[in-house]
DNA sequence: GCTTGTTTGGAACTTATATTCCATTTTCCT
DNA sequence: AGGAAAATGGAATATAAGTTCCAAACAAGC
């Protein structure tokens, strides 16, 4: 019989595309037919059903089963579904065509120049914090806050937005929020109810707001555990501090983005509630289960 | 009976998206619902079954029949072909597939993994952005904030991080601006001092803010010119606009970044205050100078 | 050339998918 | 407000799909 020859079948494109290519030469006819073909029209494999399919490869629809089950997957719908995550996600034609469109009517106006480079600023800014990053450290963060009973969060100017969206994201999270910095101005009275069962994440980058690095010390001396965002190991957030994140944002023509920053956000945010929910399921990559 | 509106119906994706966008008004609310989903998500409508996509798309099934129908076609699988038509037949950017499988499989622990999901948004909202975005409409919409007064920022829950940067980054760059969405919560009388020679610049995403609506309706009613950040040409925010952007963030887990947003945003800020340097530059006996 | 194990074709079966239908709700017009 | 028309939700139905099974064909070893 057929047997799975695979241990565990790939889920991505190219693994899958090696092991057939692999494979190919030990499989008996029918199957090494339908193996070219898969090759040769991924789309169509993606796209197709069982019975068109195994018209347009001159086989019968059960070869199609034999030689997905021959890959190791349960049935011709598991294969198929790897063949669909490949086309899911990815710049399209008409996408593809815009942007050309773009390019060459003005991809050299001073506008686009901004654009350029602002994006690049952010993707760079994006990568570099996701090669730095320790998981360790926004698990022990992940902790300290999901501990909390309320989490205050202190950030002003630039910073202020990404505390602004952690009190977002946390909100709707269920997550209990006290937002420092915000226009209202009565900050110190608000953070001084901050206490040991709760927890603060302060956020200030190059140059601190001295606002920032007082408030900071008042909740520290309040015995408040501590979680900082912030540029530098030499920062006055990163004393006394339990844990605290360097992101370092690419700049373009002395401007900073937030991108990294605000990705760390919605990390912390998301690590949080996971953690919270209990250990909660692991997140599953089932999302290849379609059709 | 919801009888076909047209005669035949479009067989390239492009002439269906010009025809739902164009359409959407005119639909019932649960079908401009649907047109709505397959604007946002049209590899769900190539990939998806009826269950699955009137499941996340918060419709019963019957519906997606009857949109399709609406729209001129037999059913809902002759809709579906028009969207795979579009996937199919791509030309080969098998680089950017291999990468992004790499970069999809590395994370191992379930920290990484969020770090590298978001981080994986990030880029992709940011590449998608700068793809589709028209460098005229930037030109424009820094004319118009560049000739304002005052700018008058509009933003709440999501998109106040954006509005609050804005804020900021303008600010340091000596340009008046009032940011509504604040937790301070007068903001109806001061956006009622909003008048023509100042602008407005509303950011509201799905689902939309109805006081972000309103505030804009406010603002435009007293003749303000309105630049708008949001995601799909349905928003009640891309109408009655002067010029608007289109930002559709990736998600992971379900949540959206801001990266594309702030990109936009940081941009803009620059752009304005490139251009009112410019201005006063050029006339410096200029009304719009001052400030 | 016979036997044994594997492969293949095609029909039967089972699952699930798209579509239709109808009772109920909502909207719009008088 | 009252009534007609349109829209909606949800179950019922018909269709199509994937999968399994078995007999026939084939290949390999004795």
């Amino acid at each position: 019989m057929t047997e799975a020859l695979t241990d565990i079948p790939p889920h991505a494109f190219n693994e899958l595309r090696d092991l057939i290519i692999e494979k190919r030469d030990k499989l008996p006819r029918r199957l090494a037919q339908v193996a070219a073909y898969t090759i040769e029209f991924p789309d169509d494999i993606a796209f197709g059903t069982v019975g068109s399919i195994s018209e347009r490869a001159a086989v019968q629809p059960s070869t199609l089963v034999r030689f997905a089950k021959a890959l190791g997957y349960s049935g011709f719908s598991e294969l198929q579904a790897v063949f669909q995550q490949r086309l899911r996600d990815r710049p399209n034609n008409y996408e593809a065509r815009l942007q050309a469109f773009d390019e060459h009517t003005s991809g050299h106006s001073p506008a686009m120049a901004l654009i350029d480079g602002f994006s690049e600023a952010a993707t760079r800014s994006v990568e570099r914090f996701k090669a730095r990053i320790k998981p360790e450290d926004l698990d022990e963060a992940a902790r300290i806050l999901a501990a909390a009973d309320t989490i205050y969060l202190i950030g002003l100017r630039r910073s202020y937005p990404i505390t602004a969206y952690l009190s977002y994201a946390l909100g709707t999270l269920g997550i209990k929020t006290v937002l420092a910095g915000s226009p209202s101005g009565v900050d110190r009275e608000i953070l001084s109810f901050a206490g040991a069962r709760d927890a603060a994440l302060a956020v200030s980058f190059t140059p601190y707001a001295p606002m920032t690095v007082e408030y900071t010390r008042q909740v520290v001396g309040q015995n408040t555990p501590l979680v900082a965002i912030t540029d530098s190991p030499f920062s006055p957030l990163a004393l006394n501090t339990s844990v605290w994140f360097e992101i370092v944002e690419s700049d373009f023509e002395g401007f900073r983005t937030l991108a990294a920053a605000m990705t760390l956000a919605a990390a912390l945010a998301v690590a949080v509630a996971e953690r919270r929910r209990g250990v909660g399921k692991q997140n599953e990559n089932s999302e290849l289960s379609g059709r």
